[in-house]
DNA sequence: GGCGCACTTTGCGCTGCATCAAACTTGGAT
DNA sequence: ATCCAAGTTTGATGCAGCGCAAAGTGCGCC
């Protein structure tokens, strides 16, 4: 499309150390597309023929089991890169990505990607990072899931989303997209009855306020506590 | 060290494209070394400043708990790079490096990686095809952690295995390294007393033998159907 | 050859969480 | 204003698999 601003990439790390010569053809070769809540940016299986980078909004990264069971691998920020196959040298698409929230897209052409890691300087490193990152994540819920029970799972994942994507309000850190009890379950291996419950209890000791799809956690440290990170 | 023969590498992806003088070139910045088995080759935390490549052997790639627990995030299977932090822009390894048996390691410092990346051909694109596979990996498991019985994890975890390292025997195909009830348990989440009582039932149902510290899979097609992919 | 350790097996009771069931709440659509 | 679907709460019940205990077995080592 048309006259996408510079400063839309300058604060995102892949492209901060480029000139606005570089930002402007690298805008140039980008599409962008607006995506309303709840909708499917590209599924599991898909021949994977674009990357993209997510502007505004959140993105959930979902595995589908066989028999129809959802669950949630990941939850991308704005400012960051997703469906990058063509970096890790897959032709198609690992996981789905849906919209978490109303969300603006930037997407490139796979062919693109050569160039972008040859031509800008700390592209590769700074897209890596964050496959670095990532890794890191799901290295640390493969963990979680083998040795925690499931208090202390729901409360390391409400902990992460806070961090990645927590929002400082009157009274707490909320997470800012709607999110549901049945969500959570599907980060956390476990049923959205005993999410449920656990928000229950939270809420009736003060760590927490929830109404419907909308967590505020008003005593972080508390909830450290409860995940069980260095006894 | 001295003269290793240039055919070491000329079989493994990130180096398969490239000249006998190059690899030479490679060989020669690197240090091998000899684990015995049981050895940990980097621990969790240390400061990353070498990459491995793995020879010859089997490594486990562990995390510890706060409270001393260990699990075993994925295999390494020889021809494999391992410990690449530095590819990921982590300073630290996010992971311990155990031989599961007797390993041949080599090592180059981080410092001549952007070398490696830049002026060998191939070298980048293989390297990050290894990393998305065990992203690939990694986010099934925690599908299969989130979703599965314990009987359906354990299958899954010993058929990653033989597919992975697995060497066809007279009678099936056999783990070709040392690994207890314990191993598998700290694979899968559970306890190593529930790993041999599904061994048990299985050797008796005739899909795989076992000894101590040995396991092969007589029948891996009633396995895949234990496992439960795609009903 | 036999000591001892590391690994394995098996039994039993208990419990954390899933499953089933049903009512309640909320916000958006008409 | 009313209705309805989506989300949430709460109770009751059952069981997979963990924790604990104790005995068995193969292997390396002196």
């Amino acid at each position: 499309m048309k006259n996408l601003d510079e400063s839309l990439l300058t604060d995102i790390p892949p492209f901060r150390k480029l000139h606005r010569s570089d930002i402007r053809e690298i805008l140039d070769l980008a599409i962008p597309k607006r995506f309303a809540a709840g909708t499917l940016v590209f599924e599991e299986g898909m021949v994977a023929e674009r990357f993209f980078l997510l502007l505004d909004g959140h993105i959930r990264v979902l595995r589908t089991t066989p028999d129809g069971e959802q669950v949630i691998a990941l939850h991308i920020a704005s400012g960051q890169l997703f469906g990058i196959a063509v970096a890790l040298g897959r032709n198609q698409y690992p996981a789905s990505a849906m919209t978490a929230d109303e969300c603006l897209v930037l997407s490139w052409p796979n062919r693109v990607w050569q160039d972008f890691i040859a031509k800008y300087d700390g592209f590769a490193t700074e897209t890596y990072k964050t496959v670095g990152a990532r890794i890191e994540e799901m290295s640390s819920r493969i963990v979680e899931m083998a040795t925690q029970q499931v208090e202390q799972r729901v409360a390391c994942a409400l902990l992460r989303l806070i961090n990645q994507t927590g929002k400082k309000v009157a009274n707490g850190i909320e997470i800012d997209f709607p999110i549901t009890r049945q969500d959570i379950s599907e980060m956390t291996g476990t049923t959205l009855h005993t999410v449920s419950r656990l928000l229950s209890a939270w809420e009736k000791q003060g760590l927490v306020v929830s109404k419907r799809r909308k967590i505020t956690v008003t005593q972080p440290h508390k909830l450290v506590l409860l995940s069980g990170v260095q006894p």
